[in-house]
DNA sequence: GGGGCTGCTGACAACAATGTCAATATATGC
DNA sequence: GCATATATTGACATTGTTGTCAGCAGCCCC
């Protein structure tokens, strides 16, 4: 008998997180359409019942990849915009690079499983976001000028939905526009929309 | 034989037609997740191989609706954003309207699909669009200080990302921040938006 | 009204997907 | 070492899916 099929027995946590990945690659690369329970395993090397085991079904393993999406994205949205040092357009870049790596797919993955968004949806995470900004202008305005707390949320609303469908569609629409889908494009909206996010703060 | 089982034939435009439509109902009631030829089949009151009969394969549907979602938002976009008499609020609802009945959800399964954006792409929607505004407000500025045309593809790809964001994840942002998720929240968003532009072109 | 084109269907084939289960191997505690 | 708990697996059952095919049935044209 080989030492190769000696199996290695993991601990629950690592067997999951080993799965979760695995499937968050691939969806990555080929979409959710395509997501089979065979396939995560032969990437894992792992045998396919082994994901029922840890997560009872097809559709529980589906439910972890869609939470995971949501917390990740929280993780990385809280300290992009809450770090208060940084200048907008360091913010930006934070913000929008927040869905690369097919963090933007997942999640447009759960808006076609979730249209309604009432299944999963983040705790309390723009409002918190919300708060900490809007400190930071209240602190940066003048004396008795103090921004309007609605404005401050709909200006993180608007930064969240702008980044979230650049990610998506962004490539897609400068081609349509006739500009190159490149890096430099990307970065060049990135400015623009934080000088004009800054021109209406100092209005 | 009962006159019930009488079957009618359809020309082929009609019955693509009943299938991609009855399709397209589907999608935006349980996702493109379990986009099944005998459920299409079913729902349309045909068999399921007359699908196959007029698209070929289950692959040749789905092209079909990807397609047909991006030319429905071209169709839908140009007079949103063309109309010169028109305010911008009223634009502003009208492109976002356009996301409404599944459309982003299509377009956000069609991101899945087809990650890079390579495969379908839209013509030179959003060059022409943005031909037509930079026009607008060329000929609204005063003499000698027409806007940059830079600044109106900045401009067009705002609204555009922003609004397709606002369509998948806009309500389970506003839930996440505190707000109600209404109708009145969405409109206050597009009115703050467009405050926002106009501030922006009457600098 | 008869013939041909083709939209349309039922039955079937082939395959792939999830899920079940008994058995096995491995780590841990005694 | 031995026993227990459980992570892991191969084989199998079941069900559902796309796709094929031969034949039926409307519609058009002569």
């Amino acid at each position: 008998m080989p030492a190769s099929v000696k199996r290695l027995r993991r601990t629950p946590e690592e067997a999951r997180r080993l799965i979760l990945d695995t499937a968050q690659d691939l969806i990555a690369r080929s979409g959710p359409e395509g997501l089979r329970l065979q396939e995560i395993a032969a990437a894992a090397g792992i045998s396919h019942p082994l994901i029922l085991h840890h997560f009872g079904s097809r559709e529980g393993l589906v439910r972890a990849l869609v939470q995971q999406a949501v917390d990740e994205l929280r993780d990385k949205l809280i300290p992009a915009m809450g770090a208060a040092e940084s200048s907008l357009e360091q913010e930006f870049d934070q913000v929008f690079d927040a869905y690369r790596d097919g963090l933007a797919q997942r999640l447009a993955w759960l808006a076609t499983i979730d249209p309604t968004g009432e299944a999963i949806s983040p705790a309390a995470v723009m409002r918190d976001i919300a708060d900490s900004l809007h400190a930071r202008r209240a602190a940066a305005a003048p004396a008795g000028d103090a921004p309007d707390r609605a404005d401050t949320e709909m200006l993180v609303h608007l930064i969240a939905v702008a980044a979230f469908g650049d990610a998506i569609v962004g490539r897609r629409l400068w081609r349509s526009a006739g500009l190159p889908a490149t890096d430099d494009t990307d970065g060049r909206f990135r400015r623009w929309l934080a000088a004009l996010i800054r021109e209406h703060s100092l209005r």
